[in-house]
DNA sequence: ATGGTCGGAAGCCGA
């Protein structure tokens, strides 16, 4: 079974590029996150039509919104809000083999890195507090869980373009990098792509639109993640991150993160 | 030190 994660960034701009995903990677589930799309809107017949016709979503106009598109039937829907806003950045669902699969877009946190002067860093440390207490309390009870999503955080070294220009940017800031380590410890939680891909290599999945050509610069952050239960650890045989996506026409910023788990 | 570019909305906000 092959899972894929993608921050589409708008999923009605970008439907033709979910095809050519699909093409291309052949994936089994699709968790999406930035749909920008209110569930009213939301194509899910042309996913159908692509081969997809388990969908759970979670959509508001304009901003986040967060799926699960599965070519398996879905049971047991649910959505998480955090922190008092029912933003749509949590949707989770169980696949019929009884693992559960969580598609999560953490806050990306504004400019500042200081909770005092900026409401958005405030929001994005007390998000992580409340979703890691939630996850700590629930890991007894699902055995089989798999985690994803844009978590806007580049933990590691080299999960980033230059770890000593970064440490004052938000998503590289150490607040940040041991909150989210605290919260991968209350799964516990296996960073699935660093067990494949060793931590001395640089990897990233996002590279800013702001920049003439990302391909040269290559200032790159490893923001969006793969996280397994320990109990699907033996299962797991490949992971992968698709940088030639950043490179295709109408891209995202950025790109696709997938799993293969043998049965 | 600054500004660069997107998407969705609607005459800016969030990334």
């Amino acid at each position: 079974m092959k899972i894929v994660t993608w921050n589409i960034n708008s999923v009605r701009l970008r439907l033709s590029n979910l095809g050519r995903l699909v093409e291309e990677l052949d994936p089994d589930v699709i968790c999406l996150q930035e749909t920008k799309a209110h569930d009213d809107v939301f194509p899910g017949a042309g996913i159908a039509a692509l081969g997809y016709p388990h969908q759970v979503i979670a959509g508001m106009k304009s901003y986040n919104g967060v799926a699960i598109l599965s070519r398996l039937p879905l049971s047991n829907p649910q959505t998480q809000s955090w922190c008092g806003k029912e933003d749509c950045r949590h949707i989770f669902a169980t696949l019929p083999n009884g693992t559960e699969v969580h598609s999560v877009y953490i806050p990306a946190g504004g400019d500042i890195p200081d909770p005092a002067a900026n409401p958005k860093f405030a929001h994005k440390l007390q998000f992580l507090d409340d979703i890691t207490a939630w996850s700590h309390a629930r890991q007894g009870d699902v055995t089989k869980r798999i985690l994803v999503g844009d978590l806007n955080i580049a933990p590691l070294e080299t999960d980033v373009w230059s770890h000593k220009q970064l440490l004052k940017v938000v998503s590289h800031t150490p607040i940040e990098v041991e909150k989210l380590s605290k919260f991968q410890a209350s799964g516990p939680w296996i960073d699935a792509v660093r067990e494949i891909i060793p931590p001395e290599e640089r990897l990233y999945s996002w590279w800013s639109y702001r920049s003439s050509d990302w391909q040269a610069a290559d200032k790159g952050r490893r923001l969006d993640h793969i996280w397994i239960s320990e109990t699907l650890r033996p299962h797991l045989t490949d992971a992968r991150i698709y940088r030639d996506v950043r490179g295709w026409d109408l891209a995202s910023d950025h790109v696709p993160v997938s799993i293969t788990l043998a049965d």
